[in-house]
RNA sequence: GCGCCUAUAGCUCAACCGGAUAGAGCAACGGCCUUCUAAGCCGUAGGUUGCAGGUUCGAGUCCUGCUGGGCGCGCCA
């Protein structure tokens, strides 16, 4: 419908410059919106505003040129000019409802589109170090990045998603020590246990196992614990497993998966970091000071230069992470968004400028970045801070156990990942209308169980019935569902190309909200066939753009509550 | 001090790359189940979009300054 009026318009566009009452050189992208007010139809145009200027006209006589100038269509009802010079479409009701046989043809697949053009993209997120089960906010990168996957793949990219670690550096000689502590015997309370070490229950669990012997597995390697309490290496390598089968469980509990897990070790290991330190010396954008080897990120945007060989001879991390990124764009993704904390927000432009650095021809501003703030999480109205088994945070596993799965995802993925979150015990769990988790799943079910009573009155949903009688479908309440049904390939393009899935959310709530509405106005198992069968068609095309919405977000679509 | 993010109804949040009278849910108040799931619907009330300027036909949205909040400012990651 809107490409019709789109049409519509820009034929119009073109009587007008034939005339000479346009210039030739005006081409406007022609925005057509869905009407907020019902009183201004069902679709609206601001052409005649944008054009007014270049046409040396006022808006309104503009516009009373253009729908002049409108070829005639069924499609449209009615066209106004309002307001400053608005130009409002009354579609009619069977144009309207076009969208609910599209839906039922189009299945899981509406809302699907080939924007992407196959291109390769990878989404980089949750990226936690091995040294803990994971928290809340590895959470929220968990369902953002998640759904912004499916998003993209939803529009037609060639989409990887992958988990980055860093399995040797200091933070895992401080897990080592931690857990050889454990071994010994020594608790976080001991004169002996290492400073800042990790003092949670789990490091407990991981010295058992390795005395134990334990094999565990993760991301396709296996370990088995040597239980010699004096063997650092042995212990380190049970550590990093164990732990990373411990997140690996968090993550399937939150049924998020990844197609690459990609091992800071590696980029040594390959004598990628050597390479980049030699290219970025080789370009001449480094320089020793203090004793350490230095990279003059300054000229390329950073407040101040960073150092990359320390005077100890090791690298910082910063190293690894340009030489991580270089080798993604060897990998052939011309798009990467990397999905992150926003208390890391300071390795963005050191991580680009290093890439500019390296002179490979990697564009400025090249990775993206999506960067979530802080969550707060509360029960009772009261912060919620500790967790028994990791001790000084919130687990994600906690969260799941306590809420669920599907309100834990829509909770985390629902608000823009620039607000900081309050995550809301009581509100998660409640089942209530209070939750829009419920609120939306309850409207598949609903419709399920119109669909399960059609087939035991003996009157199941007859679709040619349906097709031949979708323009009886008239009622304000049905066209307000219709067209907000129509909206939803355009609103999964827009939350793609914004990196922003909180709007597949929000849309599911106004969706949700349209058809209760409808629900509660139409009854639709009447007596007349024809009217039976097309609210019936209104009702799957409901449930079925619900469903490809969930899946976005990853939630479920349940059918009995 | 500098950088990034942020400020919208009592609360939690939206507002479609600048559009018409800023919208939902919760909380408050009043209605709706002998009819397909009341985990629902309808209605009432609730706002100087932090403050002050600017840009323009038009600003919650863009620009500048100020104020409050969060995060960051390591030869940690």
């Amino acid at each position: 419908m809107k490409e019709t009026i789109i049409q519509l318009l820009d034929d119009a566009v073109a009587t007008l410059k034939q005339r000479g009452e346009l210039p030739a050189d005006a081409n406007p992208a022609i925005k057509v919106d869905p009407a907020r007010d019902k009183a201004h139809g069902d679709y609206a145009t601001n052409l005649a505003l944008v054009l007014a200027k270049p046409a040396g006209l006022k808006p309104r006589e503009l516009a009373d040129k253009l729908v002049a100038a409108l070829p005639a269509s069924d499609a449209v009802r009615q066209v106004e000019i309002a307001g400053p010079g608005f130009i409002n479409f009354f579609a009619a009701t069977d144009a309207i409802a076009g969208v609910v046989s599209a839906i039922l043809d189009a299945g899981d697949t509406f809302g699907r589109s080939l924007k992407g053009a196959g291109e390769k993209v990878q989404v980089e997120f949750v990226s936690a170090n091995p040294t803990g089960p994971l928290h809340v906010g590895h959470g929220r990168g968990a369902a953002i990045g998640d759904c912004l996957s499916r998003l993209l793949e939803a529009t037609g990219f060639d989409v990887t998603s992958e988990f980055y670690y860093n399995d040797a550096g200091a933070q895992i000689d401080n897990l080592m020590r931690s857990v050889k502590a454990r071994v010994h015997g020594f608790t976080p309370e001991d004169a002996e246990w290492p400073e800042d070490g990790y003092r949670g229950d789990y490091i407990a669990d991981v010295a058992t196992a390795y005395l134990a012997g334990e094999t565990v597995t993760a991301d396709d390697r296996e370990v088995t614990a040597a239980a010699d309490p004096e063997d650092e290496a042995a212990i380190r390598a049970f550590a990093v497993a164990y732990l990373r089968r411990e997140q690996d469980l968090d993550l399937k509990a939150f049924e998020v998966e990844f197609d690459v897990y990609f091992l800071e070790s590696s980029l040594y290991a390959e004598g990628r970091v050597e390479e980049t330190v030699e290219q970025l010396i080789a370009n001449g954008h480094t320089y020793e000071a203090d004793g350490a080897l230095w990279l003059r990120t300054t000229a390329f945007g950073d407040d101040k230069d960073r150092v990359m060989r320390k005077s100890d001879g090791s690298y910082t991390y910063f190293v690894p992470d340009v030489a991580y990124h270089h080798n993604k764009w060897q990998r052939g993704f011309t798009r990467v968004i990397d999905e992150q904390g926003a208390d890391h927000h300071s390795t963005v432009t050191r991580v680009r400028a290093g890439l500019q650095a390296l002179e490979v021809g990697i564009p400025q501003g090249w990775p993206d970045y999506v960067l979530h703030q802080m969550v707060l999480v509360t029960r009772s109205g009261v912060e919620v801070k500790l967790s028994k088994r990791a001790g000084s945070y919130v687990t994600l596993r906690d969260l799941i156990d306590e809420v669920g799965r599907d309100a834990t995802r829509y909770f985390l993925a629902a608000r823009r990942a620039d607000s900081q979150l309050t995550f809301d015990i009581d509100l998660a769990r409640s089942q209530t209308n209070d939750n829009p988790v419920y609120y939306i799943q309850y409207a598949h079910a609903r419709v399920c169980s119109v669909v399960r009573k059609a087939e035991r009155d003996g009157q199941a949903f007859d679709h040619a019935t349906a097709m031949a009688n979708l323009e009886r479908l008239d009622a304000e309440q049905e066209k307000a569902l219709m067209n907000r049904l129509a909206r939803y390939p355009d609103t999964v393009e827009r939350a793609a190309e914004a990196r922003e899935p909180h709007q597949i959310a929000q849309y599911l709530i106004d969706l949700a909200s349209d058809f209760h509405t409808c629900y509660n106005a139409q009854k639709v198992m009447v007596d007349d066939a024809g009217l039976r069968n097309a609210r019936l068609a209104l009702g799957l095309a409901a449930r079925q753009v619900i469903s490809n919405g969930l899946a976005l977000l990853g939630v479920s679509a349940p059918e009995e509550m």
